[in-house]
DNA sequence: CCTCCACAGGAAGCGCAGGAGT
DNA sequence: ACTCCTGCGCTTCCTGTGGAGG
Protein backbone atom coordinates (compact mmCIF):
# COMPACT_ATOMS: atom_id res chain seq x y z
CA UNK A 1 0.00 0.00 0.00
CA UNK A 2 2.86 2.52 -1.36
CA UNK A 3 1.54 6.06 -1.65
CA UNK A 4 3.65 9.33 -2.16
CA UNK A 5 2.30 12.63 -1.63
CA UNK A 6 2.32 12.70 -5.73
CA UNK A 7 -1.04 10.91 -5.22
CA UNK A 8 -2.47 14.21 -3.35
CA UNK A 9 -1.55 16.65 -6.42
CA UNK A 10 -2.11 14.00 -9.22
CA UNK A 11 -6.28 15.31 -10.34
CA UNK A 12 -8.83 13.02 -8.92
CA UNK A 13 -10.54 10.83 -11.74
CA UNK A 14 -13.65 10.40 -9.17
CA UNK A 15 -14.01 13.89 -7.48
CA UNK A 16 -14.60 17.02 -9.55
CA UNK A 17 -14.68 19.13 -5.90
CA UNK A 18 -14.63 17.41 -2.57
CA UNK A 19 -15.21 20.67 -1.26
CA UNK A 20 -19.09 19.95 -2.07
CA UNK A 21 -19.11 17.08 0.06
CA UNK A 22 -17.90 18.82 2.80
CA UNK A 23 -20.57 18.93 6.20
CA UNK A 24 -19.43 22.80 6.43
CA UNK A 25 -20.10 23.47 2.90
CA UNK A 26 -23.23 25.62 2.14
CA UNK A 27 -24.89 25.31 -1.04
CA UNK A 28 -26.30 28.57 -3.55
CA UNK A 29 -29.46 26.87 -2.81
CA UNK A 30 -30.84 25.03 0.35
CA UNK A 31 -33.39 22.55 -1.00
CA UNK A 32 -36.64 21.63 0.92
CA UNK A 33 -35.65 24.47 3.65
CA UNK A 34 -37.36 27.62 1.77
CA UNK A 35 -40.12 27.85 4.33
CA UNK A 36 -37.63 27.72 7.23
CA UNK A 37 -35.27 30.04 5.88
CA UNK A 38 -37.93 32.76 5.12
CA UNK A 39 -39.03 32.33 8.97
CA UNK A 40 -35.17 33.13 9.99
CA UNK A 41 -34.88 35.65 7.88
CA UNK A 42 -38.17 37.12 9.04
CA UNK A 43 -37.27 36.94 12.44
CA UNK A 44 -34.29 39.01 11.77
CA UNK A 45 -35.03 41.88 9.34
CA UNK A 46 -36.20 44.40 12.02
CA UNK A 47 -32.69 44.28 13.54
CA UNK A 48 -31.57 44.93 9.86
CA UNK A 49 -33.62 48.22 9.97
CA UNK A 50 -31.93 48.75 13.85
CA UNK A 51 -35.35 47.55 15.34
CA UNK A 52 -34.97 45.11 17.98
CA UNK A 53 -35.94 41.34 15.98
CA UNK A 54 -38.02 38.47 17.48
CA UNK A 55 -36.09 35.84 19.34
CA UNK A 56 -36.11 32.15 17.74
CA UNK A 57 -35.84 28.57 18.83
CA UNK A 58 -34.57 25.95 15.99
CA UNK A 59 -34.75 22.37 16.81
CA UNK A 60 -34.17 19.42 14.89
CA UNK A 61 -32.39 16.27 15.00
CA UNK A 62 -28.48 16.32 13.54
CA UNK A 63 -28.21 16.53 9.64
CA UNK A 64 -31.73 18.30 9.35
CA UNK A 65 -29.98 21.41 7.88
CA UNK A 66 -30.16 23.60 10.89
CA UNK A 67 -26.79 25.10 11.17
CA UNK A 68 -26.46 25.24 7.29
CA UNK A 69 -29.59 27.40 6.84
CA UNK A 70 -28.32 29.90 9.59
CA UNK A 71 -25.19 30.22 8.29
CA UNK A 72 -26.93 30.71 4.90
CA UNK A 73 -28.91 33.31 6.25
CA UNK A 74 -25.42 34.79 7.84
CA UNK A 75 -23.96 34.76 4.70
CA UNK A 76 -27.10 37.02 3.17
CA UNK A 77 -26.93 39.43 5.44
CA UNK A 78 -23.55 39.83 5.68
CA UNK A 79 -23.70 40.72 1.81
CA UNK A 80 -26.32 43.22 2.12
CA UNK A 81 -24.51 46.92 2.58
CA UNK A 82 -25.07 49.41 4.84
CA UNK A 83 -26.75 47.11 7.76
CA UNK A 84 -26.58 47.53 11.58
CA UNK A 85 -26.56 44.47 12.31
CA UNK A 86 -23.93 42.78 13.97
CA UNK A 87 -23.64 38.81 14.80
CA UNK A 88 -22.29 36.30 16.79
CA UNK A 89 -22.16 32.47 16.34
CA UNK A 90 -21.89 30.96 19.45
CA UNK A 91 -20.79 27.50 19.04
CA UNK A 92 -22.21 26.30 22.65
CA UNK A 93 -20.14 22.88 23.12
CA UNK A 94 -16.80 25.14 23.31
CA UNK A 95 -18.61 27.79 25.36
CA UNK A 96 -21.07 26.56 27.26
CA UNK A 97 -21.22 28.72 30.16
CA UNK A 98 -23.27 31.96 30.71
CA UNK A 99 -19.31 33.59 31.38
CA UNK A 100 -17.61 31.99 28.57
CA UNK A 101 -20.51 32.77 26.21
CA UNK A 102 -20.94 36.94 27.13
CA UNK A 103 -16.98 36.86 27.11
CA UNK A 104 -16.81 35.22 23.69
CA UNK A 105 -19.62 37.55 22.61
CA UNK A 106 -17.43 40.62 23.61
CA UNK A 107 -13.88 39.45 21.86
CA UNK A 108 -16.35 38.81 18.62
CA UNK A 109 -16.85 42.57 18.74
CA UNK A 110 -15.10 45.11 21.16
CA UNK A 111 -11.12 45.28 20.15
CA UNK A 112 -8.43 44.40 22.52
CA UNK A 113 -10.74 42.94 24.84
CA UNK A 114 -8.79 40.45 27.14
CA UNK A 115 -10.37 37.19 27.62
CA UNK A 116 -9.85 36.90 31.39
CA UNK A 117 -9.91 38.91 34.54
CA UNK A 118 -13.35 40.37 34.43
CA UNK A 119 -15.83 39.26 36.25
CA UNK A 120 -19.52 38.55 34.48
CA UNK A 121 -20.75 42.28 35.59
CA UNK A 122 -17.61 43.98 34.10
CA UNK A 123 -18.58 42.03 30.82
CA UNK A 124 -21.73 42.66 30.50
CA UNK A 125 -21.21 46.28 31.26
CA UNK A 126 -18.83 46.45 28.29
CA UNK A 127 -21.17 44.55 26.55
CA UNK A 128 -24.20 47.09 27.31
CA UNK A 129 -22.46 50.35 26.33
CA UNK A 130 -20.39 48.99 23.15
CA UNK A 131 -24.28 48.24 21.89
CA UNK A 132 -25.90 51.52 23.35
CA UNK A 133 -22.69 53.44 21.57
CA UNK A 134 -24.25 53.47 18.83
CA UNK A 135 -27.87 51.89 18.90
CA UNK A 136 -26.44 48.60 17.16
CA UNK A 137 -28.07 45.22 17.20
CA UNK A 138 -26.48 42.34 18.43
CA UNK A 139 -27.69 38.53 16.85
CA UNK A 140 -26.47 36.03 18.73
CA UNK A 141 -26.31 32.58 17.81
CA UNK A 142 -26.44 30.36 19.85
CA UNK A 143 -25.53 26.74 18.24
CA UNK A 144 -26.04 23.12 20.63
CA UNK A 145 -27.79 25.63 23.26
CA UNK A 146 -29.01 22.90 25.51
CA UNK A 147 -25.22 22.39 26.36
CA UNK A 148 -25.06 25.63 28.39
CA UNK A 149 -24.80 24.61 31.80
CA UNK A 150 -26.72 27.84 33.39
CA UNK A 151 -28.52 28.73 30.69
CA UNK A 152 -31.51 30.36 32.70
CA UNK A 153 -28.86 32.50 34.04
CA UNK A 154 -27.66 33.34 30.59
CA UNK A 155 -31.17 33.82 29.33
CA UNK A 156 -32.28 36.45 31.89
CA UNK A 157 -29.03 38.56 31.76
CA UNK A 158 -29.37 38.87 27.88
CA UNK A 159 -33.29 39.67 28.38
CA UNK A 160 -32.08 41.70 31.60
CA UNK A 161 -30.07 43.56 28.56
CA UNK A 162 -32.58 44.67 26.83
CA UNK A 163 -34.55 46.32 29.01
CA UNK A 164 -31.59 48.03 30.60
CA UNK A 165 -30.42 49.58 27.42
CA UNK A 166 -31.64 52.55 26.52
CA UNK A 167 -30.64 52.28 22.64
CA UNK A 168 -29.82 49.09 20.04
CA UNK A 169 -31.00 45.78 21.00
CA UNK A 170 -30.39 42.28 21.40
CA UNK A 171 -31.78 39.11 19.53
CA UNK A 172 -31.16 35.36 20.32
CA UNK A 173 -31.19 32.52 18.17
CA UNK A 174 -31.33 29.42 19.79
CA UNK A 175 -30.49 26.18 18.01
CA UNK A 176 -30.54 22.76 19.77
CA UNK A 177 -31.39 18.92 18.48
CA UNK A 178 -33.43 18.03 21.44
CA UNK A 179 -37.39 18.82 21.27
CA UNK A 180 -37.43 17.77 24.74
CA UNK A 181 -35.04 19.98 26.31
CA UNK A 182 -37.78 22.36 26.16
CA UNK A 183 -39.25 20.57 29.60
CA UNK A 184 -36.34 21.21 31.89
CA UNK A 185 -35.98 24.96 31.22
CA UNK A 186 -37.44 27.61 33.40
CA UNK A 187 -40.83 28.73 32.44
CA UNK A 188 -39.30 32.45 31.97
CA UNK A 189 -36.24 32.07 30.13
CA UNK A 190 -38.98 29.32 28.04
CA UNK A 191 -41.55 32.29 27.26
CA UNK A 192 -38.10 34.52 26.36
CA UNK A 193 -36.61 31.84 23.78
CA UNK A 194 -39.57 30.56 22.22
CA UNK A 195 -41.03 33.65 20.69
CA UNK A 196 -40.59 32.09 17.46
CA UNK A 197 -40.72 28.18 17.43
CA UNK A 198 -38.62 26.87 13.87
CA UNK A 199 -38.66 22.73 13.55
CA UNK A 200 -36.74 21.09 11.17
CA UNK A 201 -38.05 17.73 10.56
CA UNK A 202 -35.81 15.04 9.26
CA UNK A 203 -35.24 14.47 5.58
CA UNK A 204 -37.02 11.37 4.37
CA UNK A 205 -35.76 9.40 1.65
CA UNK A 206 -37.11 11.70 -1.00
CA UNK A 207 -35.44 14.45 -0.31
CA UNK A 208 -32.36 13.00 0.63
CA UNK A 209 -32.14 11.47 -2.74
CA UNK A 210 -32.55 14.80 -4.58
CA UNK A 211 -30.28 16.22 -2.39
CA UNK A 212 -27.37 13.57 -2.47
CA UNK A 213 -27.85 13.62 -6.26
CA UNK A 214 -27.57 17.11 -6.12
CA UNK A 215 -24.17 17.06 -4.89
CA UNK A 216 -23.34 14.59 -6.93
CA UNK A 217 -23.44 16.58 -9.90
CA UNK A 218 -21.22 19.20 -8.70
CA UNK A 219 -19.05 16.82 -6.38
CA UNK A 220 -18.05 14.01 -8.64
CA UNK A 221 -16.92 13.86 -12.21
CA UNK A 222 -19.84 12.94 -14.78
CA UNK A 223 -20.23 9.61 -15.03
CA UNK A 224 -18.79 8.38 -12.29
CA UNK A 225 -21.18 7.70 -9.61
CA UNK A 226 -24.26 4.85 -10.53
CA UNK A 227 -27.53 6.24 -10.62
CA UNK A 228 -28.65 3.20 -8.17
CA UNK A 229 -26.36 4.81 -5.53
CA UNK A 230 -28.51 8.06 -5.21
CA UNK A 231 -31.32 6.02 -3.58
CA UNK A 232 -28.87 3.53 -1.91
CA UNK A 233 -27.00 6.37 -0.11
CA UNK A 234 -30.73 8.27 0.92
CA UNK A 235 -32.02 4.78 1.84
CA UNK A 236 -29.13 3.75 4.14
CA UNK A 237 -29.60 7.61 5.76
CA UNK A 238 -33.08 7.72 5.61
CA UNK A 239 -33.44 4.66 7.99
CA UNK A 240 -30.81 6.19 10.21
CA UNK A 241 -33.09 8.96 11.14
CA UNK A 242 -33.18 11.23 8.33
CA UNK A 243 -29.61 12.43 8.78
CA UNK A 244 -28.08 14.29 5.48
CA UNK A 245 -24.78 14.68 6.74
CA UNK A 246 -24.47 11.31 7.40
CA UNK A 247 -25.75 10.89 3.81
CA UNK A 248 -22.84 12.87 2.49
CA UNK A 249 -20.40 11.13 4.98
CA UNK A 250 -21.30 7.85 2.92
CA UNK A 251 -21.03 9.39 -0.37
CA UNK A 252 -17.79 10.90 0.20
CA UNK A 253 -16.23 7.94 1.89
CA UNK A 254 -17.51 5.75 -1.24
CA UNK A 255 -15.88 7.95 -3.58
CA UNK A 256 -12.55 7.44 -1.56
CA UNK A 257 -12.49 4.21 -1.36
CA UNK A 258 -13.32 4.07 -5.12
CA UNK A 259 -10.02 5.74 -5.57
CA UNK A 260 -7.95 4.17 -3.18
CA UNK A 261 -9.41 0.89 -5.33
CA UNK A 262 -8.20 2.48 -8.54
CA UNK A 263 -11.54 2.61 -9.52
CA UNK A 264 -13.55 4.20 -12.05
CA UNK A 265 -16.45 4.56 -11.07
CA UNK A 266 -18.55 4.05 -7.43
CA UNK A 267 -21.14 1.28 -7.38
CA UNK A 268 -23.39 0.42 -4.07
CA UNK A 269 -20.28 -2.20 -3.00
CA UNK A 270 -18.22 0.94 -2.39
CA UNK A 271 -21.29 2.24 -0.82
CA UNK A 272 -22.17 -0.39 1.79
CA UNK A 273 -18.60 -0.45 3.07
CA UNK A 274 -18.64 3.30 3.21
CA UNK A 275 -22.13 3.27 5.31
CA UNK A 276 -20.30 1.05 8.04
CA UNK A 277 -16.98 3.11 7.92
CA UNK A 278 -19.41 6.30 8.23
CA UNK A 279 -21.16 5.01 11.32
CA UNK A 280 -17.89 4.69 12.91
CA UNK A 281 -15.94 7.98 11.80
CA UNK A 282 -19.04 9.80 13.45
CA UNK A 283 -18.80 8.12 16.61
CA UNK A 284 -15.36 8.31 16.71
CA UNK A 285 -15.36 12.05 16.81
CA UNK A 286 -17.83 12.35 18.90
CA UNK A 287 -16.20 10.09 21.27
CA UNK A 288 -12.62 11.71 20.46
CA UNK A 289 -13.87 15.42 21.66
CA UNK A 290 -14.68 14.06 25.25
CA UNK A 291 -12.31 15.50 27.93
CA UNK A 292 -10.34 12.72 29.70
CA UNK A 293 -12.37 12.13 32.98
CA UNK A 294 -15.49 11.81 30.53
CA UNK A 295 -13.75 9.03 27.97
CA UNK A 296 -12.79 7.13 30.75
CA UNK A 297 -16.20 6.81 32.29
CA UNK A 298 -17.52 6.03 28.90
CA UNK A 299 -14.76 3.40 28.51
CA UNK A 300 -15.49 1.94 31.61
CA UNK A 301 -19.00 1.24 30.61
CA UNK A 302 -18.28 -0.25 26.91
CA UNK A 303 -15.78 -2.51 28.43
CA UNK A 304 -18.91 -3.46 31.03
CA UNK A 305 -21.58 -4.00 28.16
CA UNK A 306 -19.35 -5.29 25.32
CA UNK A 307 -20.41 -8.81 25.78
CA UNK A 308 -23.93 -7.99 27.01
CA UNK A 309 -24.38 -7.27 30.84
CA UNK A 310 -25.08 -10.48 32.45
CA UNK A 311 -27.01 -7.81 34.64
CA UNK A 312 -30.40 -5.80 35.55
CA UNK A 313 -32.53 -5.22 32.41
CA UNK A 314 -35.39 -2.82 32.17
CA UNK A 315 -38.87 -4.42 31.87
CA UNK A 316 -38.53 -4.27 27.99
CA UNK A 317 -36.12 -6.93 28.12
CA UNK A 318 -32.62 -4.97 27.29
CA UNK A 319 -30.13 -6.55 28.80
CA UNK A 320 -27.56 -4.38 27.99
CA UNK A 321 -27.50 -1.60 31.76
CA UNK A 322 -25.25 -2.00 33.55
CA UNK A 323 -25.93 0.40 37.36
CA UNK A 324 -24.25 3.61 38.06
CA UNK A 325 -22.41 2.67 41.62
CA UNK A 326 -20.80 -0.51 39.59
CA UNK A 327 -19.82 1.71 36.48
CA UNK A 328 -17.80 4.53 39.07
CA UNK A 329 -15.88 1.45 40.80
CA UNK A 330 -14.62 0.44 37.59
CA UNK A 331 -13.70 3.85 36.17
CA UNK A 332 -12.11 4.34 39.49
CA UNK A 333 -9.69 1.01 38.92
CA UNK A 334 -9.35 2.03 35.52
CA UNK A 335 -8.07 5.40 35.81
CA UNK A 336 -5.72 4.05 39.08
CA UNK A 337 -4.35 1.57 36.71
CA UNK A 338 -3.49 4.30 34.18
CA UNK A 339 -1.98 6.64 37.07
CA UNK A 340 -4.53 8.86 36.49
CA UNK A 341 -6.44 10.58 39.50
CA UNK A 342 -9.31 9.73 40.68
CA UNK A 343 -12.13 11.55 40.73
CA UNK A 344 -14.82 11.70 43.30
CA UNK A 345 -18.27 10.11 43.05
CA UNK A 346 -20.10 13.33 43.39
CA UNK A 347 -17.78 14.47 40.23
CA UNK A 348 -18.45 11.46 38.57
CA UNK A 349 -22.22 11.50 38.75
CA UNK A 350 -22.09 15.17 36.97
CA UNK A 351 -19.93 13.69 34.43
CA UNK A 352 -22.89 11.35 33.88
CA UNK A 353 -25.30 13.85 34.18
CA UNK A 354 -23.66 16.31 31.54
CA UNK A 355 -22.92 12.41 28.85
CA UNK A 356 -26.75 12.04 29.39
CA UNK A 357 -27.63 15.09 28.16
CA UNK A 358 -25.11 14.71 25.01
CA UNK A 359 -26.80 11.53 24.41
CA UNK A 360 -23.56 9.97 24.37
CA UNK A 361 -25.24 7.49 27.53
CA UNK A 362 -28.94 6.57 28.15
CA UNK A 363 -29.75 6.72 31.60
CA UNK A 364 -33.21 5.67 33.37
CA UNK A 365 -34.41 5.80 36.96
CA UNK A 366 -33.70 2.10 38.13
CA UNK A 367 -37.36 1.64 39.47
CA UNK A 368 -38.59 -1.85 40.48
CA UNK A 369 -36.32 -4.68 40.83
CA UNK A 370 -32.91 -2.75 41.76
CA UNK A 371 -32.43 -2.26 45.44
CA UNK A 372 -31.65 1.78 46.40
CA UNK A 373 -32.33 4.80 44.29
CA UNK A 374 -29.89 4.65 41.50
CA UNK A 375 -29.83 4.62 37.58
CA UNK A 376 -29.35 2.10 34.79
CA UNK A 377 -26.85 3.37 32.31
CA UNK A 378 -26.15 2.25 28.59
CA UNK A 379 -24.52 3.76 25.76
CA UNK A 380 -26.19 4.85 22.93
CA UNK A 381 -23.59 3.90 20.26
CA UNK A 382 -22.32 -0.10 20.09
CA UNK A 383 -19.91 -1.37 22.90
CA UNK A 384 -17.65 -3.08 21.29
CA UNK A 385 -17.06 0.00 18.52
CA UNK A 386 -16.77 2.70 21.25
CA UNK A 387 -14.24 0.45 22.88
CA UNK A 388 -11.98 0.35 20.20
CA UNK A 389 -12.11 3.97 19.93
CA UNK A 390 -10.98 5.00 22.98
CA UNK A 391 -8.18 1.91 23.39
CA UNK A 392 -6.98 3.93 20.46
CA UNK A 393 -7.07 7.21 21.65
CA UNK A 394 -6.55 7.38 25.53
CA UNK A 395 -3.48 4.28 25.48
CA UNK A 396 0.02 4.36 23.53
CA UNK A 397 -0.01 2.02 21.23
CA UNK A 398 1.76 -0.98 23.19
CA UNK A 399 -1.02 -0.89 25.84
CA UNK A 400 -2.96 -0.35 22.83
CA UNK A 401 -1.52 -3.46 21.03
CA UNK A 402 -1.24 -5.44 24.80
CA UNK A 403 -4.90 -4.67 25.58
CA UNK A 404 -6.38 -5.44 22.00
CA UNK A 405 -4.61 -8.92 21.72
CA UNK A 406 -5.91 -11.33 19.43
CA UNK A 407 -8.90 -8.80 17.81
CA UNK A 408 -6.76 -7.09 15.25
CA UNK A 409 -7.66 -4.46 12.80
CA UNK A 410 -6.12 -3.24 9.72
CA UNK A 411 -4.73 0.15 10.46
CA UNK A 412 -6.94 3.26 9.28
CA UNK A 413 -5.90 6.12 7.88
CA UNK A 414 -5.20 9.35 9.46
C1' DC B 1 -44.60 -0.83 59.18
C1' DC B 2 -39.89 0.67 59.89
C1' DT B 3 -35.09 0.56 58.62
C1' DC B 4 -31.40 0.39 55.58
C1' DC B 5 -29.31 0.56 51.12
C1' DA B 6 -27.35 2.90 47.31
C1' DC B 7 -27.39 6.15 45.35
C1' DA B 8 -29.18 11.45 43.34
C1' DG B 9 -28.12 15.92 43.35
C1' DG B 10 -27.97 20.69 46.03
C1' DA B 11 -24.85 23.87 48.84
C1' DA B 12 -20.62 25.44 50.32
C1' DG B 13 -16.04 26.01 50.08
C1' DC B 14 -11.10 25.35 48.63
C1' DG B 15 -6.96 25.97 45.74
C1' DC B 16 -5.49 27.51 41.46
C1' DA B 17 -4.79 30.40 37.25
C1' DG B 18 -4.47 34.63 35.45
C1' DG B 19 -5.82 39.55 34.52
C1' DA B 20 -6.57 44.27 36.83
C1' DG B 21 -5.16 47.82 39.87
C1' DT B 22 -1.50 49.83 42.49
C1' DA C 1 6.13 42.83 42.67
C1' DC C 2 2.24 42.73 45.28
C1' DT C 3 -2.60 42.19 46.39
C1' DC C 4 -7.38 41.73 44.95
C1' DC C 5 -10.85 39.48 42.14
C1' DT C 6 -13.22 36.10 39.50
C1' DG C 7 -14.24 31.73 37.18
C1' DC C 8 -13.45 26.85 37.22
C1' DG C 9 -12.67 22.12 38.53
C1' DC C 10 -12.98 19.71 42.23
C1' DT C 11 -14.07 17.85 47.00
C1' DT C 12 -16.69 17.60 51.30
C1' DC C 13 -20.87 17.54 53.46
C1' DC C 14 -25.35 17.18 53.21
C1' DT C 15 -30.47 16.09 52.62
C1' DG C 16 -33.73 13.47 49.66
C1' DT C 17 -35.78 9.32 47.64
C1' DG C 18 -37.64 4.74 45.98
C1' DG C 19 -37.54 0.11 46.71
C1' DA C 20 -35.75 -4.20 49.30
C1' DG C 21 -35.37 -6.71 53.53
C1' DG C 22 -36.87 -7.81 57.87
Amino acid sequence: MERGFESLFRESEIFANREVLSPHYIPEHLLFRDRQIQEIENAVTPSLRGERGRNVFIYGQTGTGKTSCMKYVVEQIKRLPMVKAEISYINCRVYNSRYRVLSKIASDHIPLYAKRGYGVIDIYEKMISWVEEEGRMLIAILDEIDIIKDLDDLVYTLTRANSDMKSGGITIIGISNKASFKEDLDPRSLSTLYENELAFPPYDSQELSAIVSDRVKSGFKPGVVDPSCINLVAAIAAKESGDARLALKILSRAGEISEEKSLKRVGPEEVRTAAKQAEEEIAYELINMLPENEKLIVYAIAVMTVNGSRYKRLSDGDDSFVLSGEIYNRYASIAESLGKGVKSSRLYRRYIADLNMQGIILSYESGKGVRGHTKLIKLAYNSARVKNIIEKSLFNEKEAEAKAGENVQEPKEE
